[in-house]
RNA sequence: CGCGGGGUGGAGCAGUCCGGUAGCUCGUUGGGCUCAUAACCCAAAGGUCGGAGGUUCAAAUCCUCCCCCCGCAACCA
């Protein structure tokens, strides 16, 4: 959406554009999605680029360009980086090693023993892989960062990254040999490129590179990437090295973006709150949509939504302080002036005075607009529109309207209060779209926003004479009511969270089960685990004897809940410690949301008494 | 002492670097207008600026200590 409203404002100053996006398809992460669904992982890749595709044309964004990174264009330009970088002596051939989860044939991020993903214990692995030698570039990037301090935006952003540089680079691996959905390498197709070469290229392959040199030399660099926070580090630090590397130039700016919460909570699975731009798109208009997210935060922070504040902010600016405007002036030049744009008179005090304000508003939007400040040239755009209904409050022209005598006095604040609609009109036009084409349309001049240029942002284009479209709420009001009553962002999920629709694990035999020593425990005392956030210590009666056992319950349950309860205890794990206290046990829960419910008997039974 | 962000009228925020009438949007209340989408315009009410101490003629702003909230990280055997 904020590329889009960047690549609308360029276009409406006809300055050369290319907007690009695309969809990341190879790794694991498709294979394994793909084999669980039965499809091939270019067949599930196409469901999801059509998906992306699809939503976008909804949201009326309009971009130039669309890279997948399963095209063929794509495999030639992350094959042509790699050689040049190659060629330059970045690249070799090392060990990759860390902590490997066999199930998920993946590693864990350092330092973890666990798999992220399924919780299973990791075990140590060592594999072939190539290297780039980012360690090389580390005082290049430094330097780099120091001629382009706003490299990354916001400050904040750069500075981050700065001093993870200084910190000190250590070379990234990017080829794999444990999957076999991606890019091979040439020299080496036992060896995949690693996600990350492979789908940060995609700003090349979009735009030309290894296959459209004219195209790639007018298009590159880019002026702007645009992230969201969670991706910093490979936009900021592996993207521009891999380019050096190559003998390329870097972007000219990151823009990183924030995260948004549903409700002050963050948006996750677990808890079922998450809302798509499809859950949006099917109950409001794409301009609702966008205007409320480009409104609400500046960019580069985090953002919350919730239906509150979305109909509000909705209700407030585009149905009450712009449609509204739009409205009445149009009705009343109906009414007053049939339906035809009339002929002005002289300008007075407060006519001048509109005017300017309008020119001046037409500047400082553009400059705010420029240093990507979008949410305060929305706001500048919005005091013009408070200027327009001030102006009409001022001039009454339903007043003027019952005196025959005051017909010219009329037709100029008719004439004036209908130009500067049109100009907002324009202005707001990169970011709503539906909403700006309706306007011209009904202004009577035609909702080709496409064909909106330079030359009309200027004050006075208005003709005279023209006949106005049919006119019609052009945003209508939304109601909380009714939305909260639709509002199901966790629709056909159960309140309590997402059942564990997840993973079916594979069937095993009962052998296997045996294996497993579960017995009734009694807790005899619990207490928190110092600095720990969730870990409790629980001492377990478990008949012979008692077991040290630390959960991570600490969260749903107090200690003093605890003491006297029966639970159910895990005998036979491996110890673990956690925080430095030693755990010989788990304790068995239900997981509801990211809740633990403990597993319990509504029967007496002793502890020490086993479960099969 | 893990890293970071934050606590300002009912809600969400700005102001804090560079001390000096506490501002904006929404909401509330009263009024105006009647062209318009219960919309628009005007006005008012409403704040111990998390707490305590200190510096200063003067502190939301500077210093010290404390409390609380929210992310991230470390842990959910």
């Amino acid at each position: 959406v904020i590329a889009d409203a960047i690549a609308g404002f360029k276009r409406l100053q006809r300055l050369p554009v290319c907007a690009l996006t695309g969809t990341d398809e190879h790794g694991l992460k498709i294979e394994r999605a793909a084999r669980e669904a039965g499809l091939t992982p270019q067949e599930l890749a196409d469901r999801y680029a059509a998906e992306f595709q699809r939503t976008w044309e909804e949201m009326e964004l309009k971009f130039d360009a669309f890279i997948r990174t399963t095209e063929p264009r794509h495999t030639v330009a992350v094959t042509e980086l790699a050689r040049r970088i190659k060629e330059k002596g970045h690249i070799y051939l090392g060990e990759y090693s860390g902590n490997y989860c066999v199930s998920c044939e993946a590693y864990a991020p350092e330092g973890e023993k666990n798999c992220p993903d399924c919780g299973r214990p990791t075990e140590f692995m060592k594999e072939e892989s190539y290297f780039f030698k980012l360690s090389a570039f580390q005082e290049r990037l430094l330097r780099f960062y120091e001629s382009h301090p706003d490299f990354v935006l916001p400050v904040s952003r750069m500075n981050e990254i700065v001093s993870f540089v200084r910190s000190g680079l250590r070379d990234v691996s990017i080829s794999r040999t444990s999957f076999r959905w991606g890019i091979p390498l040439p020299d080496d197709p036992e060896h995949i490129f690693y996600v990350w070469f492979d789908a940060l290229t995609g700003y090349l392959s979009g735009v030309g590179f290894g296959t459209d040199p004219a195209a790639f030399a007018e298009r590159w660099p880019a002026d702007v990437q645009l992230i969201g926070k969670d991706i910093l580090r490979f936009h900021a630090v592996y993207w521009p090295a891999f380019l050096m590397a190559a003998g390329l130039e870097p972007p000219r700016h990151i823009l990183v973006n924030g995260w948004w919460t549903v409700e002050g909570e963050k948006m996750s699975k677990s808890r079922g709150n998450f809302i798509t731009a499809r859950d949006l798109l099917s109950k409001f208009p794409p301009d609702y949509i966008k205007y409320f997210l480009l409104r609400e935060i500046p960019i580069g922070g985090d953002g919350d939504f919730s239906w509150e504040a979305f109909v509000n902010r909705c209700n407030s600016d585009l149905a009450n302080d712009f449609g509204n405007l739009v409205n009445r002036t149009l009705k009343m030049i109906e009414n007053y002036s049939g339906g035809v744009i009339p002929e002005k008179g002289d300008d007075e005090g407060g006519d001048v005075e509109l005017i300017r304000f309008s020119r001046e508003t037409v500047e400082l939007y553009k400059e705010q607009f420029d240093r990507l400040q979008i949410n305060r040239a929305l706001e500048t755009v919005w005091e013009l529109v408070a200027a327009v209904n001030r102006y009409l409050v001022a001039n009454e022209p339903w007043a003027l309207a019952r005196e025959s005598s005051k017909r010219t006095r009329l037709n100029t604040v008719l004439f004036n209060t209908a130009e500067t609609i049109r100009l907002i009109t324009v202005l707001v036009s990169p970011v709503l779209r539906r909403g700006a084409r309706a306007v011209l349309e009904q202004l009577g001049i035609g909702g080709e926003v496409d064909r909106l240029g330079p030359e009309d942002l200027k004050w006075g284009v208005l003709k005279p004479g023209t006949r106005l479209g049919k006119v019609d709420v052009v945003y209508p009001r939304l109601d909380l009511d009714v939305v909260r009553a639709s509002d199901s962002p966790s629709e056909g999920r159960s309140s309590l969270g997402e059942a564990p629709t997840g993973e079916e694990k594979p069937r095993i035999a009962i052998d296997d089960f045996a294996k497993i020593d579960m017995r009734v425990g009694r807790v005899i005392s619990a207490e928190r685990i110092p600095k720990s956030k969730k870990l409790l210590k629980l001492m377990v009666d478990i008949g012979d004897e008692v077991r040290q056992v630390v959960a991570g319950i600490g969260e749903a349950y107090s200690p003093e809940s605890l003491t006297g309860r029966l639970v159910v205890l895990v005998a036979n794990l491996q110890p673990v410690r956690l925080m430095g206290v030693e755990s010989n046990g788990m304790i068995v829960a239900a997981t509801v949301g990211d809740r633990p419910v403990l597993a319990t008997f509504q029967e007496e039974v002793p502890p020490g008494a086993r479960l099969k």
